[in-house]
DNA sequence: TCGGTTCAGAGTATT
DNA sequence: TCTGAACCGA
């Protein structure tokens, strides 16, 4: 054990060796986080004050969760398999089919994803005659998940206009379907899961009594429900720990609620906080300047990063013409990191929005340089994958009106809309599933989906007694899928997708422990006993409902859905965006586009408490950099078709000077009231020194392509007009310019009349005249 | 059922 | 500018 306790700081030895009390552990970037979790809690089993079967850690991410696992077993020698190590809704996914009748739930229940969940919001639309206009399904998606992660059902929305109280009707016919179709969203597995603690006492009480220490990772980007999801698995007796950073908080926009620390703090009354303060990451300039940057933030809970790992070298600071220019000199840096000895999967390129790798790419892949962006469908979301397991899942529950319709016609079988629409009035008439509906059917239609139903029952008896494995294997042939992509011209990538379902199979059962033969729709212990039986308590009891191999792999399939990660293991640049980078670290890291309207983003400025999430963003991306740190930023950059014109960043001009290198001339920072669109103090503008020009010999090749003369071009047409000048207009008087858009005949300004207010005005019909 | 055209919209994202 | 979705004609 002491070997367990070895090369721990003060403050995580303190941490981890806390006294059976609530504690809310701040821990920074880089300061040993996970580590501190996770011998937490082989801390607490070696020292049996809890036994493996008694404790609950809960992340975000699968892969964070891997992580603790991993660690874990190499700590301790436990089978970590048993153990309620998991995320959120893997952890309510495990107790909701343990006790799926008392939840209210069939126990073939199946989990739709974001994409699932859209698409059944549109066919519910669709159902209702709702006009997709007035209510486009992503926002009654965005109004019943919000709803739910703040632990609403419909009956608890307050509505107070019209809009509103459609939107609730709205939500509750979802419910409604869902519960039909024996399907959950995301957000209904937390709910639900709660819901099911707080009606039922026996259960309540029998998890409260047998979870004696919960682990909390992540704490800052809990969300309403998740925090009343502990506090209600806690009860009066369990032991809370913990750990968060309040300064990378930076998913408030989906939910997440950074208040729920201080609220933990007072509702249970912490009397252990403990900062990690020292960073094992960065070297000294580079927390030197995180630790300024996020200083300008109000409301933070209050720590300040060290190292002793010496100050290492400056960060650099880059300006461009352009933002193919960024791209080119970000080339011949990675270049030269490269040719110092520095391997490119240690450099990684940040930016604040996807957008912002088409250009970045195109440099990269033109220079021969390879780079893997992180992002975009991954496996479990393809659309052949997702077709296959629509089979899966029709077999499991033919209520599943969902699959049924991605695949009753997929392969062509000729199943068209009219014969659906009849199918769907059917099911209406009757109350039951499209699937249920077919054999009240008559004419024409009849045959072709009763020739479909028989397909279904003969998959269903063919793979009955078959092993996980051979049962997809057998569903993606004869199912027609194979054949379908066989005969499509580009289908080799899909069937290549399809086989790799059937390893995806072969590994998840490997990995839950699951001998490769036994069957798909077999209990995994052998007992099917007494499934959801209100009399068994607890989700590992004997008696409990056990889960058959193809329903977990189903669980699995939703619950995490893969990389997205092209090319793994090769040496390559890794790009991505700031939010995908949290919890990664790199020798080097270039934070791109850092500009005004980008980073901070100008969506962004308009929300409350909007400003300081970016700029907790752009803190999160400095502590990424274990040894040198590039931040760059272009004058001009090409965005929705237009070019844009913008200023620095303010976050660069937050950061210590002497802290910083710059690889072009230095300019004056923007006033701080052109950010602000208004202000008193703009009469300054006209004093501001013009923005640098374009010089020759800017970019590392001393030519410009002809995409880039014609940008620079325009953007010597726009400096007439610059940001920050002065003008005066026959009609509203004198201005300041505060944003130009577009070139040549398009070409608008922004300017702040003051009384007169913000006009936007053509240049090629507006007389502006410069003042001063 | 396909391929083409047209149109709107373009922030960050895990489960 | 570019992408994805929706729509229409063969």
């Amino acid at each position: 054990m002491s070997n367990l306790l070895a090369h721990l700081n003060e403050q995580q030895l303190a941490a981890v060796t806390l006294p059976p009390q609530h504690a809310l552990i701040l821990a920074g970037a880089g300061s040993g986080k996970t580590r501190v979790l996770t011998t937490r809690i082989a801390w607490l089993i070696s020292t049996g004050q809890v036994s493996p079967h008694g404790l609950l850690a809960v992340t975000f991410t699968n892969k964070a969760a891997r992580e603790m696992l991993t660690r874990l077993s190499g700590m301790l020698p436990v089978n970590t398999r048993g153990m309620w190590i998991g995320t959120f809704h893997g952890l309510a996914n495990r107790m909701l089919r343990a006790h799926h009748r008392d939840a209210g739930l069939p126990h073939t229940f199946q989990i739709l994803d974001a994409q699932d969940q859209l698409a059944a919001i549109k066919r519910l639309l669709r159902a209702l005659n709702v006009d997709d206009e007035k209510f486009p399904p992503k926002n009654v998606q965005h109004f019943v998940n919000a709803a739910k992660e703040e632990g609403r059902r419909a009956k608890d929305v307050e509505a107070w206009d019209d809009y509103t109280r459609r939107m609730v009707e709205l939500y509750a016919a979802y419910d409604e379907q869902c519960q039909r179709e024996g399907v959950v969203d995301f957000a209904e597995l937390l709910l639900r899961s709660h819901e099911l603690l707080e009606r039922n006492q026996l259960l309540r009480e029998h998890y409260q009594a047998r979870f004696r220490h919960i682990l909390v990772d992540e704490f800052q980007d809990t969300n309403a429900l998740q925090y009343r999801w502990l506090k209600l698995l806690a009860g009066e007796s369990a032991v809370m720990f913990a750990v968060g950073d309040d300064d990378q908080s930076i998913y408030a926009f989906r939910g997440a609620n950074v208040a729920n620390m201080a609220a933990f703090e007072r509702e249970f009354r912490v009397a252990n906080l403990i900062k990690l303060e020292q960073n094992y990451r960065s070297q000294g300039n580079i927390l030197d300047c995180a630790n300024a940057l996020i200083a300008h933030n109000s409301r933070r809970l209050g720590k300040n990063l060290w190292t002793d790992a010496g100050e290492g070298e400056p960060v650099r600071v880059h300006e461009s013409m352009t933002d193919a220019q960024e791209a080119q000199w970000l080339v011949e840096e990675i270049r030269a990191l490269v040719a110092e000895g520095g391997s490119r999967s240690e450099v990684a390129v940040l930016y604040r929005s996807n957008a912002q790798s088409r250009v970045i790419e195109h440099a990269l892949f033109s220079s021969g340089i390879a780079y893997r962006v992180y992002g975009g469908l991954r496996f479990f979301e393809r659309a052949e994958i997702k077709h296959a397991l629509a089979y899966m899942r029709l077999l499991e529950n033919p209520d599943d009106d969902g699959a049924f319709l991605r695949v009753v016609n997929f392969p062509a079988r000729g199943i068209g809309a009219r014969t659906l629409e009849a199918l769907q009035d059917a099911a209406r008439a009757g109350g039951c599933s499209l699937f249920a509906a077919i054999p009240t059917l008559g004419g024409a239609a009849a045959g072709k989906l009763g020739a479909f139903a028989q397909l279904v029952g003969r998959l269903r008896a063919e793979t009955q007694a078959m092993p996980l494995t051979d049962m997809v294997e057998h569903l993606i042939d004869r199912s027609g899928l194979l054949g379908h992509y066989r005969a499509e011209r580009e289908g080799q990538d899909r069937i290549e997708n399809l086989r790799e379902l059937v390893n995806a199979a072969a590994a998840f059962l490997a990995e839950e422990g699951i001998g490769r033969d036994v069957p798909a729709n077999l209990g995994v212990s052998g007992v099917q006993g007494a499934p959801g039986d209100s009399a068994v308590l607890d989700a590992d009891a004997p008696g409990a409902a056990r889960i058959t191999p193809l329903a977990a792999f189903l669980a699995h399939a939703s619950l995490e859905a893969g990389e997205n990660q092209a090319g793994e293991g090769s040496d390559a640049v890794q790009l991505m965006t700031v939010h995908a980078a949290k919890g990664l670290e790199f020798d080097a890291v270039f934070i791109t586009g850092l500009e005004e309207g980008l980073f901070p983003h100008e969506n962004s400025i308009a929300e409350p408490e909007g400003l300081e999430e970016e700029r907790r963003l752009m803190y999160v991306a400095i502590t990424r950099a274990r040894r040198r740190l590039y931040l760059s930023f272009s004058q001009t950059r090409m965005l929705h078709g237009q070019t844009r014109y913008s200023l620095r960043s303010r976050f660069l001009d937050e950061l210590p000077p002497e802290l910083l290198k710059w690889l072009t001339p230095r300019q004056p920072a923007a006033p701080a009231a052109y950010r602000e669109g208004w202000g008193g103090a703009w009469e300054g503008f006209g004093r501001q020194g013009a923005p640098r020009r374009a010089r020759a010999g800017d970019d590392d090749t001393g030519r410009l392509s002809g995409a880039e003369q014609r940008a620079a071009q325009r953007f010597d047409r726009g400096v007439a007009f610059r940001v920050g000048q002065s003008v005066a207009h026959a009609r509203f008087g004198e201005g300041v310019i505060v944003g130009i858009e577009g070139s040549g005949d398009d070409a608008r300004v922004q300017v702040n009349f003051g009384r007169e207010g913000l006009k936007w005005l053509a240049l090629s019909v507006a007389r502006l005249e410069p003042v001063g």
